[in-house]
DNA sequence: AGTCACCGTCGAAGCGATTCGAATCGACTC
DNA sequence: GAGTCGATTCGAATCGCTTCGACGGTGACT
């Protein structure tokens, strides 16, 4: 292994001027740097991660710490996970990944030894057992996800209220007035898991406000799940004429659901969803969307930590951050059907049908 | 912080044995130990990472690097993560995130400077322009997946070989006599990524051995493109009574697909997926298929490259390791229906029926 | 011409562990 | 009773880099 003190003997100088060619933290003539610039491109140089770490107490190491369970959101987890890599390695960090498993010690274990000098935390629970930890030795740490006290915390996510909301408006704005919402597992509320309890109340403050009736059911993914949800949907509220999906694996079976119970989307029914881009347009029905916006979640992550670590005289990175959702109408939300007039059979409650289809699809 | 240092003071003994404490690399006395452990606890000491990778020349830290590229498998890679994450903590290595952006300098990078011991390597091309890297400067290396030149490289991988052979065997057992198979996106094939190509010619080869018709159709994701390629196999072949899947993006809409078209599943075909045991559990219908088993994946090719790592005189741990896949009966499987008579209008070619059901699901 | 800054570079002192040879202390052998 | 051996523990060197104070030289200013 090529050591700075082979570079430095390579090209005539001593070690520490190597250094500061390196680091740029003192004036180096224009024609030494040169030099030596040289030489580490000749020699193939590599500074040590260890001794720098030692020498200079920062290791240039981010740690990452995705939840263990990877039941809920896991694409947009990685996508997540992905965009606080690369946007690390702009910034000249690396990114340690820590799950969920080991809890609260995983962070005073990888922050108490040197080896990471900040941590972003995802999948934040209202009542978070990590918080603690970063509150007390705090090292600094952003949290992708919002907790039910953020004081003296750094946060940044989507503003999922906002984003409720926002597919009521779009709904009411076409003249929906009985929504259905089909929510994550139960298991996620019970967990308190932020961004679900956040969706929530902003759906419910905007029915509230523009005389919409509002109907929300938690859901476990898979086709059986949603089959059972949406019958005592339709049962409770027969005239339910738009669905609001937080849920991604609910996603296709809701839509394979009503199109064998033969209401049309968006003709009979309109459906929004809050998921990925990616997952809302690929649907059977590209679905009218609010995305979550993984890249700059956690390019955003990344920035704010970044800035505190290099200047930590503006001690103000703390605080939160809400990203403001934005709704991408696709084809799935349209107004209500007509109400019913004679000749005209479906309109809350479609007819009833042969279930059989005949020639192959596309043809 | 606390440093080695201050342990031995306050233990009252010298660094070097706090340090053979904490290797056991030489033996020490039963009560010198116990003071030293009590000091340790106490004044809550935790090694210095970049010191001790320093002295010791093991940073105990193993790079993984995940494709940029997140539109494929996704919910696999995320969960193999995990599972190098978590089986790395076990030998009490931490993991290192690389993105495949960097490309192989990223290796070099984090190689050379000893930042990591070692890497792992998933969603590997049959060409990969990494591998070079590896088998010149080679840090020990693990590739999850296989290329085309296996030698002188530490591969693990589901054998998808066999695994194409096991759903056409079971496909055939139940009396099948013409499958389609619905690929990866045809960028896939393009990619010349590995499990793709071995899987078809596991396929193709058992069908060649069992008198099986067999279709292959490359597929992108998404209800469309899917509608469009069904359409087409059923042109081309309307006897087809069984599908073989391996795109998750593919399977909802492919059963959404031919629910709509009046084909029952499974009684009029057979669908057998090879995709993550959720995804398959939670489909519409719960598909017979073969798991990639993530975890399993993970954890082999941590434990390899530990072995590999912690006793370097056995140089045997390259080579290729093919996990054995297993096929999991679910609904979606069963015989052909029986030929055409009288009175059964429905055999390859269903009925064509009204497109509209009734009533409520599930009521 | 002498002094003062200042620029560019060097030397040396750490950073906090690991590791190897050597020292210490009883017990035991001859 | 001196020498030896084994079990423990200590001291010092070392890993490769950063950083701070110091030093020589040049140009400016008086």
């Amino acid at each position: 292994m090529v050591t700075l003190a082979e570079v430095a003997r390579h090209a005539g100088v001593s070690a520490s001027t190597v250094s500061y060619v390196l680091s740029g933290k003192r004036p180096i003539s224009d024609p030494t740097r040169r030099r030596v610039r040289a030489s580490i491109e000749q020699l193939g140089y590599q500074p040590h991660a260890g001794a720098r770490a030692l020498a200079s107490s920062r290791s240039r190491i981010i740690a990452l710490m995705v939840p263990l369970r990877t039941d809920m959101y896991v694409p947009v987890m990685l996508e997540i996970a992905v965009a606080v890599a690369t946007a690390a390695r702009a910034h000249g960090y690396d990114v340690l990944l820590l799950t969920g498993e080991e809890g609260p010690s995983a962070l005073r274990r990888v922050t108490g030894s040197g080896l990471a000098e900040a941590v972003i935390l995802m999948d934040v629970q209202l009542d978070d057992e990590r918080l603690p930890v970063l509150r007390a030795a705090g090292p600094p740490a952003v949290l992708v996800g919002l907790p039910a006290d953020p004081a003296g915390l750094s946060c940044v996510d989507l503003d999922f209220t906002a984003a409720g909301a926002l597919c009521v408006e779009h709904l009411a704005g076409l003249g929906h007035r009985e929504i259905a919402v089909i929510g994550e597992a139960p298991g996620v509320y019970a967990r308190h898991t932020g961004f679900a309890e956040r969706t929530l109340r902003g759906l419910r403050d905007r029915a509230a406000g523009s005389g919409v009736r509002l109907l929300h059911r938690p859901c476990e993914g898979g086709h059986d799940a949603v089959a059972g949800v949406l019958a005592r949907i339709f049962d409770e509220r027969p005239g339910v004429g738009a669905f609001v999906v937080q849920n991604e694996t609910a996603i296709e079976p809701l839509l394979a659901l009503l199109r064998r119970t033969g209401r049309a989307v968006p003709e009979d029914v309109s459906v929004v969803a809050v998921c990925a881009d990616q997952i809302a347009a690929q649907a059977s029905v590209p679905l009218t969307s609010v995305a979550i916006p993984a890249q700059e979640l956690g390019r955003r992550a990344v920035d704010r930590l970044v800035e505190g670590l290099t200047r930590p005289d503006a001690e103000d990175t703390s605080g939160v951050e809400l990203l403001t959702p934005a709704l991408t109408v696709r084809d799935s939300s349209g107004p209500p059907p007509p109400p019913a007039r004679p000749g005209n059979p479906r309109s809350a409650a479609p007819p009833h049908g042969a279930r059989a289809g005949s020639h192959p699809p596309g043809s």
